[in-house]
This record gives structure tokens, sequence and C-alpha cells, in this order.
DNA sequence: AAAGTCAACCTGTCTG
DNA sequence: CAGACAGGTTGACTTT
């Protein structure tokens, strides 16, 4: 990471903004993201984690590998059900009962539940298994995903119809899809913030210790105690001392401008 | 066995 | 009001 002056010179700015992840151009969601101005340099785990889809999406795509090479003896009970996607129809009603169960379920909610559940529970079967989607299935949804990130109904019908799955389970896998989006995008953000705030501490403590011993050479100076009140000013802000419309390369009491970056919040002064 | 992953689900909110 | 979505949760399954 670089010294903070390289940040300053940025202009950096801490705020809310729109994320700039490729997979969100098409979304509606608007996760909080920093918006850091168009020359921030200083931040390598952003650039490197923003594409952090890619790794995790590469890690799925080795685990799906992995399981899909495997022998057809070693999980036998994944390899059952996971290709069985069109009849991907484990049932969802045991699951329901167990939570609806020992609540205070009324007539109505069972119905609903029923009626929803009907047309996956085919087998007859109400053990709730897990359906793993296929490698290639996880690449062509993660490839319409990138395409929008959101179905229209029509889009839903199509791609369940090419996966072979139900519409349901195409619109399960995207709004899981676009929570996960979400979520890495907040870890990223958070990271972001971490180091900011790292960088503006060590900002503030070197800042401190150079108050410090400004305020040393201050009363070690007999000339500066003699100048009249007027001719200096020391802005209540940022405690820097500068002349009252003099060129500030000829005061010795002026220190050179650094070129900090302004916040309104924390500079209030205008003269910084 | 604990931790992690993720499909499926529920609920509340928003929008046309 | 129906449908879509976000956010949170559950539980089957996998990985460590």
């Amino acid at each position: 990471m670089g010294s903070f002056d390289d940040i300053s010179s940025t202009g950096l700015v801490l705020g809310l903004g729109f994320s700039t992840t490729a997979d969100q151009k098409s979304t509606k969601i608007a996760p909080v993201v920093l918006d850091k101005g168009p020359s921030l340099s200083f931040e390598p785990s952003l650039r490197l984690s923003l594409s952090g889809d890619h790794t995790y999406e590469k890690q799925e795509a080795v685990k799906k590998v992995n399981n899909v090479t495997r022998g057809p003896n070693d999980h036998q009970s994944v390899d059952l059900y996971r290709q069985d996607s069109a009849a991907s129809s484990y049932s969802n009603a045991s699951v329901k009962r167990e939570r609806d169960v020992g609540s205070e379920e009324t007539t109505t909610e069972v119905e609903r539940l029923s009626s929803r559940v009907s047309d996956e529970d085919d087998d007859g079967s109400n053990a709730r298994k897990k359906l793993r989607l296929t490698k290639a299935q996880s690449a062509l949804l993660e490839e319409s995903f990138k395409q929008h990130s959101t179905l229209n109904p029509k889009q839903k019908q199509e791609l369940a119809r090419n996966l072979n799955l139900r519409p349901r389970q195409v619109e399960v896998w995207f709004q899981n899809r676009r929570a996960r989006t979400k979520l890495k995008q907040t870890e990223v953000d958070c990271e972001f913030l971490k180091k900011c705030c790292e960088t503006l501490t060590e900002e503030n403590r070197r800042l401190h210790k150079e108050l410090q011993e400004l305020k040393a050479v201050k009363i070690a100076q007999p000339l500066y105690m003699q100048l009249p009140a007027a001719t200096l000013t020391m802005c209540p802000s940022c405690e820097r001392i500068g002349g009252v419309g003099e060129n500030p390369s000829k005061n010795p009491f002026t220190l050179a401008q650094k070129p900090y970056f302004y916040n309104s919040f924390t500079n209030p002064s205008a003269a910084c």
C-alpha cells in the first residue's frame, strides 16, 4: 500500500456509490460500494476482490468436476438424484410440514403449501433430497446470469426448458445467485473500508506527531513570537499557519500546502 | 464432527 | 392483487 500522500493526491472520496462489477450492470441490486474516484491507486485488495465471483465459480466448477469425475460407486446417493434434474422433484412437502407442524398453522396455509408442491411430489417419496445442479446446468445458468441477473417469465421458461428444470428452480437459482453476488460485494466493501480506516488512523497518528513537533518549534522560535499577531493566522481546523494576503513562499512560517484530500466533513475550513 | 455450501423455502415489501 | 424480489432461514449434502 502506498503512502497517504499517494492517496491524498487522488482526491479520494469515501462514499456510497454503485458497483462496477459486470455482473451487476443489468441488475436492480445497488449494494453499498465505494466510489473511489477516477485515479485511486492504493487499494489492491479491491481490484483483486472485485472479480471474486470468478474465483468462487472456479471453486464451484472444480467441486462439480470432482463430483462428476468421481467413480459411480463413491457417492451413489449424490449421483442418483443430482442428474435427475428433470425429475429433480424431490419432495419439499416434508420439509414444510416439519416447519409447519407444531406451529399455529392454518388450514389455508397448509392448502397453499400443498398446492405449491403438489406438482413436484411426483415420485411419492417425501424424503427431502438436495438437488445438485450439474456442471452443465450451472454453466448455462451462470452464462445466463452474466447476460441478465434477472429473468422475465419468458426467459425463465426458456431457460428452464433448456436446462430441463422447473421454472421455479431457475427462479430460485437466480435469487440465490443475486444474494451471493451481493454478499460478496459487501465483503469486498468491508475489506476496503477496513483498509481505509487503517490508513486514516495511521495518517492521524502521523499528523498528531507533526503537530507536536510544530508546537515545539513554535516555542523555540523567538522571531515567531515577535511578529504582529495580525500577520499570522492559524486555521482552527487543521492548525496550519498562514499570513494575511502575502505570498506564502516568502513567509517562513507558512507551511507548504499538502495535497490532503478535501473532506467537507472533517475539514470545515475553506482555507484548507 | 464441525464447518461450509447451496437449493429450497418463507415473509415482507414494492410495483404495475 | 399478482408477481417479482430481497433478506433471512432451513436442512441435505460436502469438505475439512
